[in-house]
DNA sequence: ACCTGAACACCGTTCAAGT
DNA sequence: ACCTGAACACCGTTCAAGT
């Protein structure tokens, strides 16, 4: 289980995770494990496999050990969903490498299959599983994405573009929400109110055609 | 209003819709406007910046001349995801790029301040506006970022990791959709479908608390 | 002000050669 | 089989210099 393939894969990951992925180059990666970069291509493909390979380490980390432990399908699609957003907070450079290539691994179908059994249980029309299935994990990674990235807490230390910012009489709807604007973000307990509003996206779709 | 950084932004859009992102380099860049990398430095900060300004233009072209021309809050919602998707699938190598940054630009202000304005006319609560606007957001963007990679449409040409598949016995959800799974993807009819199940979402939101 | 040339410290990947 | 050294064709960015 352990090969000499893993463990350069976990060396890459542990670069990025000290230094950020712009620094996993084949050679500092090569450095690590004490071998001259050419080495590394009887292990990986390529430097794109190898950040593919690198996804699927924590993809591995993210499946949980036992999907049926959870009793109620909407627990365990939540379980997935925060074990996702958990290894997106360890490793921000990974998120969005999640959006870059289909979930083929083994591990990837394992989390998509939890995905299908849970909204089979939530009596969705099986026509739709997959989209929804689509949908959920769209937002999920996305959310997580988002997160990593700084998308959603702007002018933390990134004071770009404020310059050329529209009068608030362009902007209604700014202007509108006025002082809900300037709350502090509480992004787990955001992440939980939207788990739940997709929740019951899925109990209306499978009302729908029941 | 199209002086010279712009026409460098517009070149540098173009380059990445011929030959990708990663062959715009600051000296091919400067090749095609037909001076020294070093000049490109007096109109752009960084490579990051250049990027930035990239996604920026694309924004600009994306929003809506009249918002107000749609006339319910719907229409004027699924008018803007259509058009972010139609951008990305115009440049694709856009679409992750719209996850890195905060949409603090003038541009992105206004995009997002057409989805507050919205969701105001909806009815949602104040304090949940701001919340629904990043879910919203941060699906469609996602969906975008999803169909521009291949992530929703895997084995197309990338048929790597199949080997270790693991056995249907160990993805009841899989064996159970069978057929369902084969069918060929209408990603266009998807995320309308998924657009209407957010707009029954964010009125079952409204709803709510009403 | 605006641009250039040369240089620095890097990249991923090839190829032939070594053991 | 597995690894190396040297080389190729690139990068972003700095700095001093030119007009």
């Amino acid at each position: 289980m352990s090969g000499r393939r893993e463990e350069i894969l976990d060396a890459a990951v542990a670069i990025a995770d000290e230094r950020g992925v712009d620094a996993v180059s084949m050679r500092a990666l090569a450095d690590r494990v004490g071998v001259t970069p050419m080495a590394l291509y009887r292990h990986v493909k390529d430097k794109a496999a190898l950040l593919d390979g690198m996804v699927g380490r924590l993809l591995t980390a993210l499946l949980p050990a036992d999907p049926a432990e959870e009793h109620t399908w909407d627990e365990r699609l939540r379980a997935l969903a925060h074990a996702a957003r958990k290894v997106t907070q360890q490793h921000p450079w990974a998120a969005h490498l999640l959006f870059s290539r289909p979930a083929v691994t083994p591990d990837g179908l394992r989390a998509v299959d939890i995905i299908y059994t849970a909204l089979i249980e939530a009596g969705v029309p099986e026509p739709q599983v997959p989209r929804l299935e689509r949908l959920i994990s769209t937002f999920v990674i996305g959310f997580a994405a988002s997160e990593a990235s700084g998308r959603f807490t702007p002018g933390a230390e990134d004071p770009r573009g404020r310059r050329g910012r529209p009068d608030d009489g362009e902007l209604p709807g700014h202007r509108a929400l006025g002082p809900w604007l300037d709350l502090p973000l509480d992004l787990t307990a955001e992440f939980e109110a939207d788990l739940a509003d997709i929740t019951r996206l899925v109990e209306a779709v499978a009302r729908y055609e029941e």
